[in-house]
DNA sequence: CGGTTTTGACCCGCGC
DNA sequence: GCGCGGGTCAAAACCG
């Protein structure tokens, strides 16, 4: 008789847990649908930028170089101003607020050069060089965001004569190419998550930088489940994507979508 | 000992 | 012309 029942307490249990499974793929699956959705949106942002960029080329009478827009992080006036100037790219690192070190890890090796504090911003903005190559021409700025101390903003100048491993050519890797890596989703207010780049693969592996692109691959791919974890932690603790998702799901549910 | 960091001084462009 | 502020220089200190 014992057994009997025991055995129906676990069907039960194994019921529920059918349950719960089909409950949270259900809820994963509406995720997934969401992420879908912003992604179509983040694409015809693209395009859409890639479309002024070319107008901009072919209005300006410098259309022989290269120009795209800068994405510029303004706290005080609007979350994001798009400026369209020459080269410079800016990156957004989250680090621990409490570290007073200006270091992006990026793959490249850096010499500092000087420190200043700037008059909008409290915290030192440091200036470093690019000591892989010499003759490196590729400068950057590193500034703690003033309203958000934990949150680096590294700018970029110029472009890298020689690969990310310091032997010379001109593979022009650049801060803005597609070796970006998004690991670690900023979710403040004045962000979308994910046009903020993160560089910065925190590891206690190795204190030094790496300038071997095969490390920044293998680091990749070995914090590549975690890095998902984090982002969907963060993604659900969001508020203000608790209230994307809400939207998203009635917009599907009012709209239903082909993808 | 060589490379890097620190930091005060200096330079230069810009607005008034 | 002057003052301000951002960017760079360079000597000293530091570090592995």
């Amino acid at each position: 008789m014992d057994g009997h029942s025991s055995c129906k307490a676990k069907a039960e249990a194994l019921q529920d847990e059918l349950e719960r499974t089909r409950k949270e793929n259900e809820t994963l699956r509406v995720m997934l649908e969401v992420m879908s959705s912003k992604l179509s949106d983040l694409q015809a942002h693209v395009q859409e930028k890639k479309f002024k960029v070319q107008e901009i080329g072919s209005c300006s009478p410098l259309s022989g170089a290269s120009y795209y827009y800068h994405e510029v992080y303004d706290p005080i006036k609007k979350p994001r101003i798009e400026i369209p100037m020459a080269k410079p790219s800016q990156i957004f690192v989250r680090t621990d607020s409490e570290d007073k070190s200006l270091i992006v890890k990026d793959g490249y090796q850096w010499r500092k050069y000087g420190q200043k504090v700037t008059k909008d911003n409290p915290s030192p903005r440091a200036y470093y060089r690019c000591s892989m190559a010499p003759g490196c021409p590729v400068k950057k700025k590193v500034q703690r965001c003033a309203e958000d101390k934990s949150l680096l903003v590294a700018t970029y100048e110029g472009e890298h004569s020689h690969d990310p491993n310091g032997s010379p050519g001109h593979t022009m890797y650049s801060p803005d190419s597609s070796r970006s890596c998004i690991s670690c989703p900023v979710t403040s207010n004045h962000f979308q998550p994910g046009l903020a780049l993160d560089l910065n693969l925190s590891s206690p592996i190795d204190d030094k930088e790496k300038p071997s692109q095969s490390f920044m691959e293998d680091h990749t791919n070995k914090n590549c489940n975690s890095k998902v974890e984090e982002y969907v932690a963060s993604l659900t603790k969001d508020p203000s994507f608790t209230v994307a998702l809400a939207n998203a799901v009635a917009r599907s549910l009012s709209t239903p979508r082909v993808l």
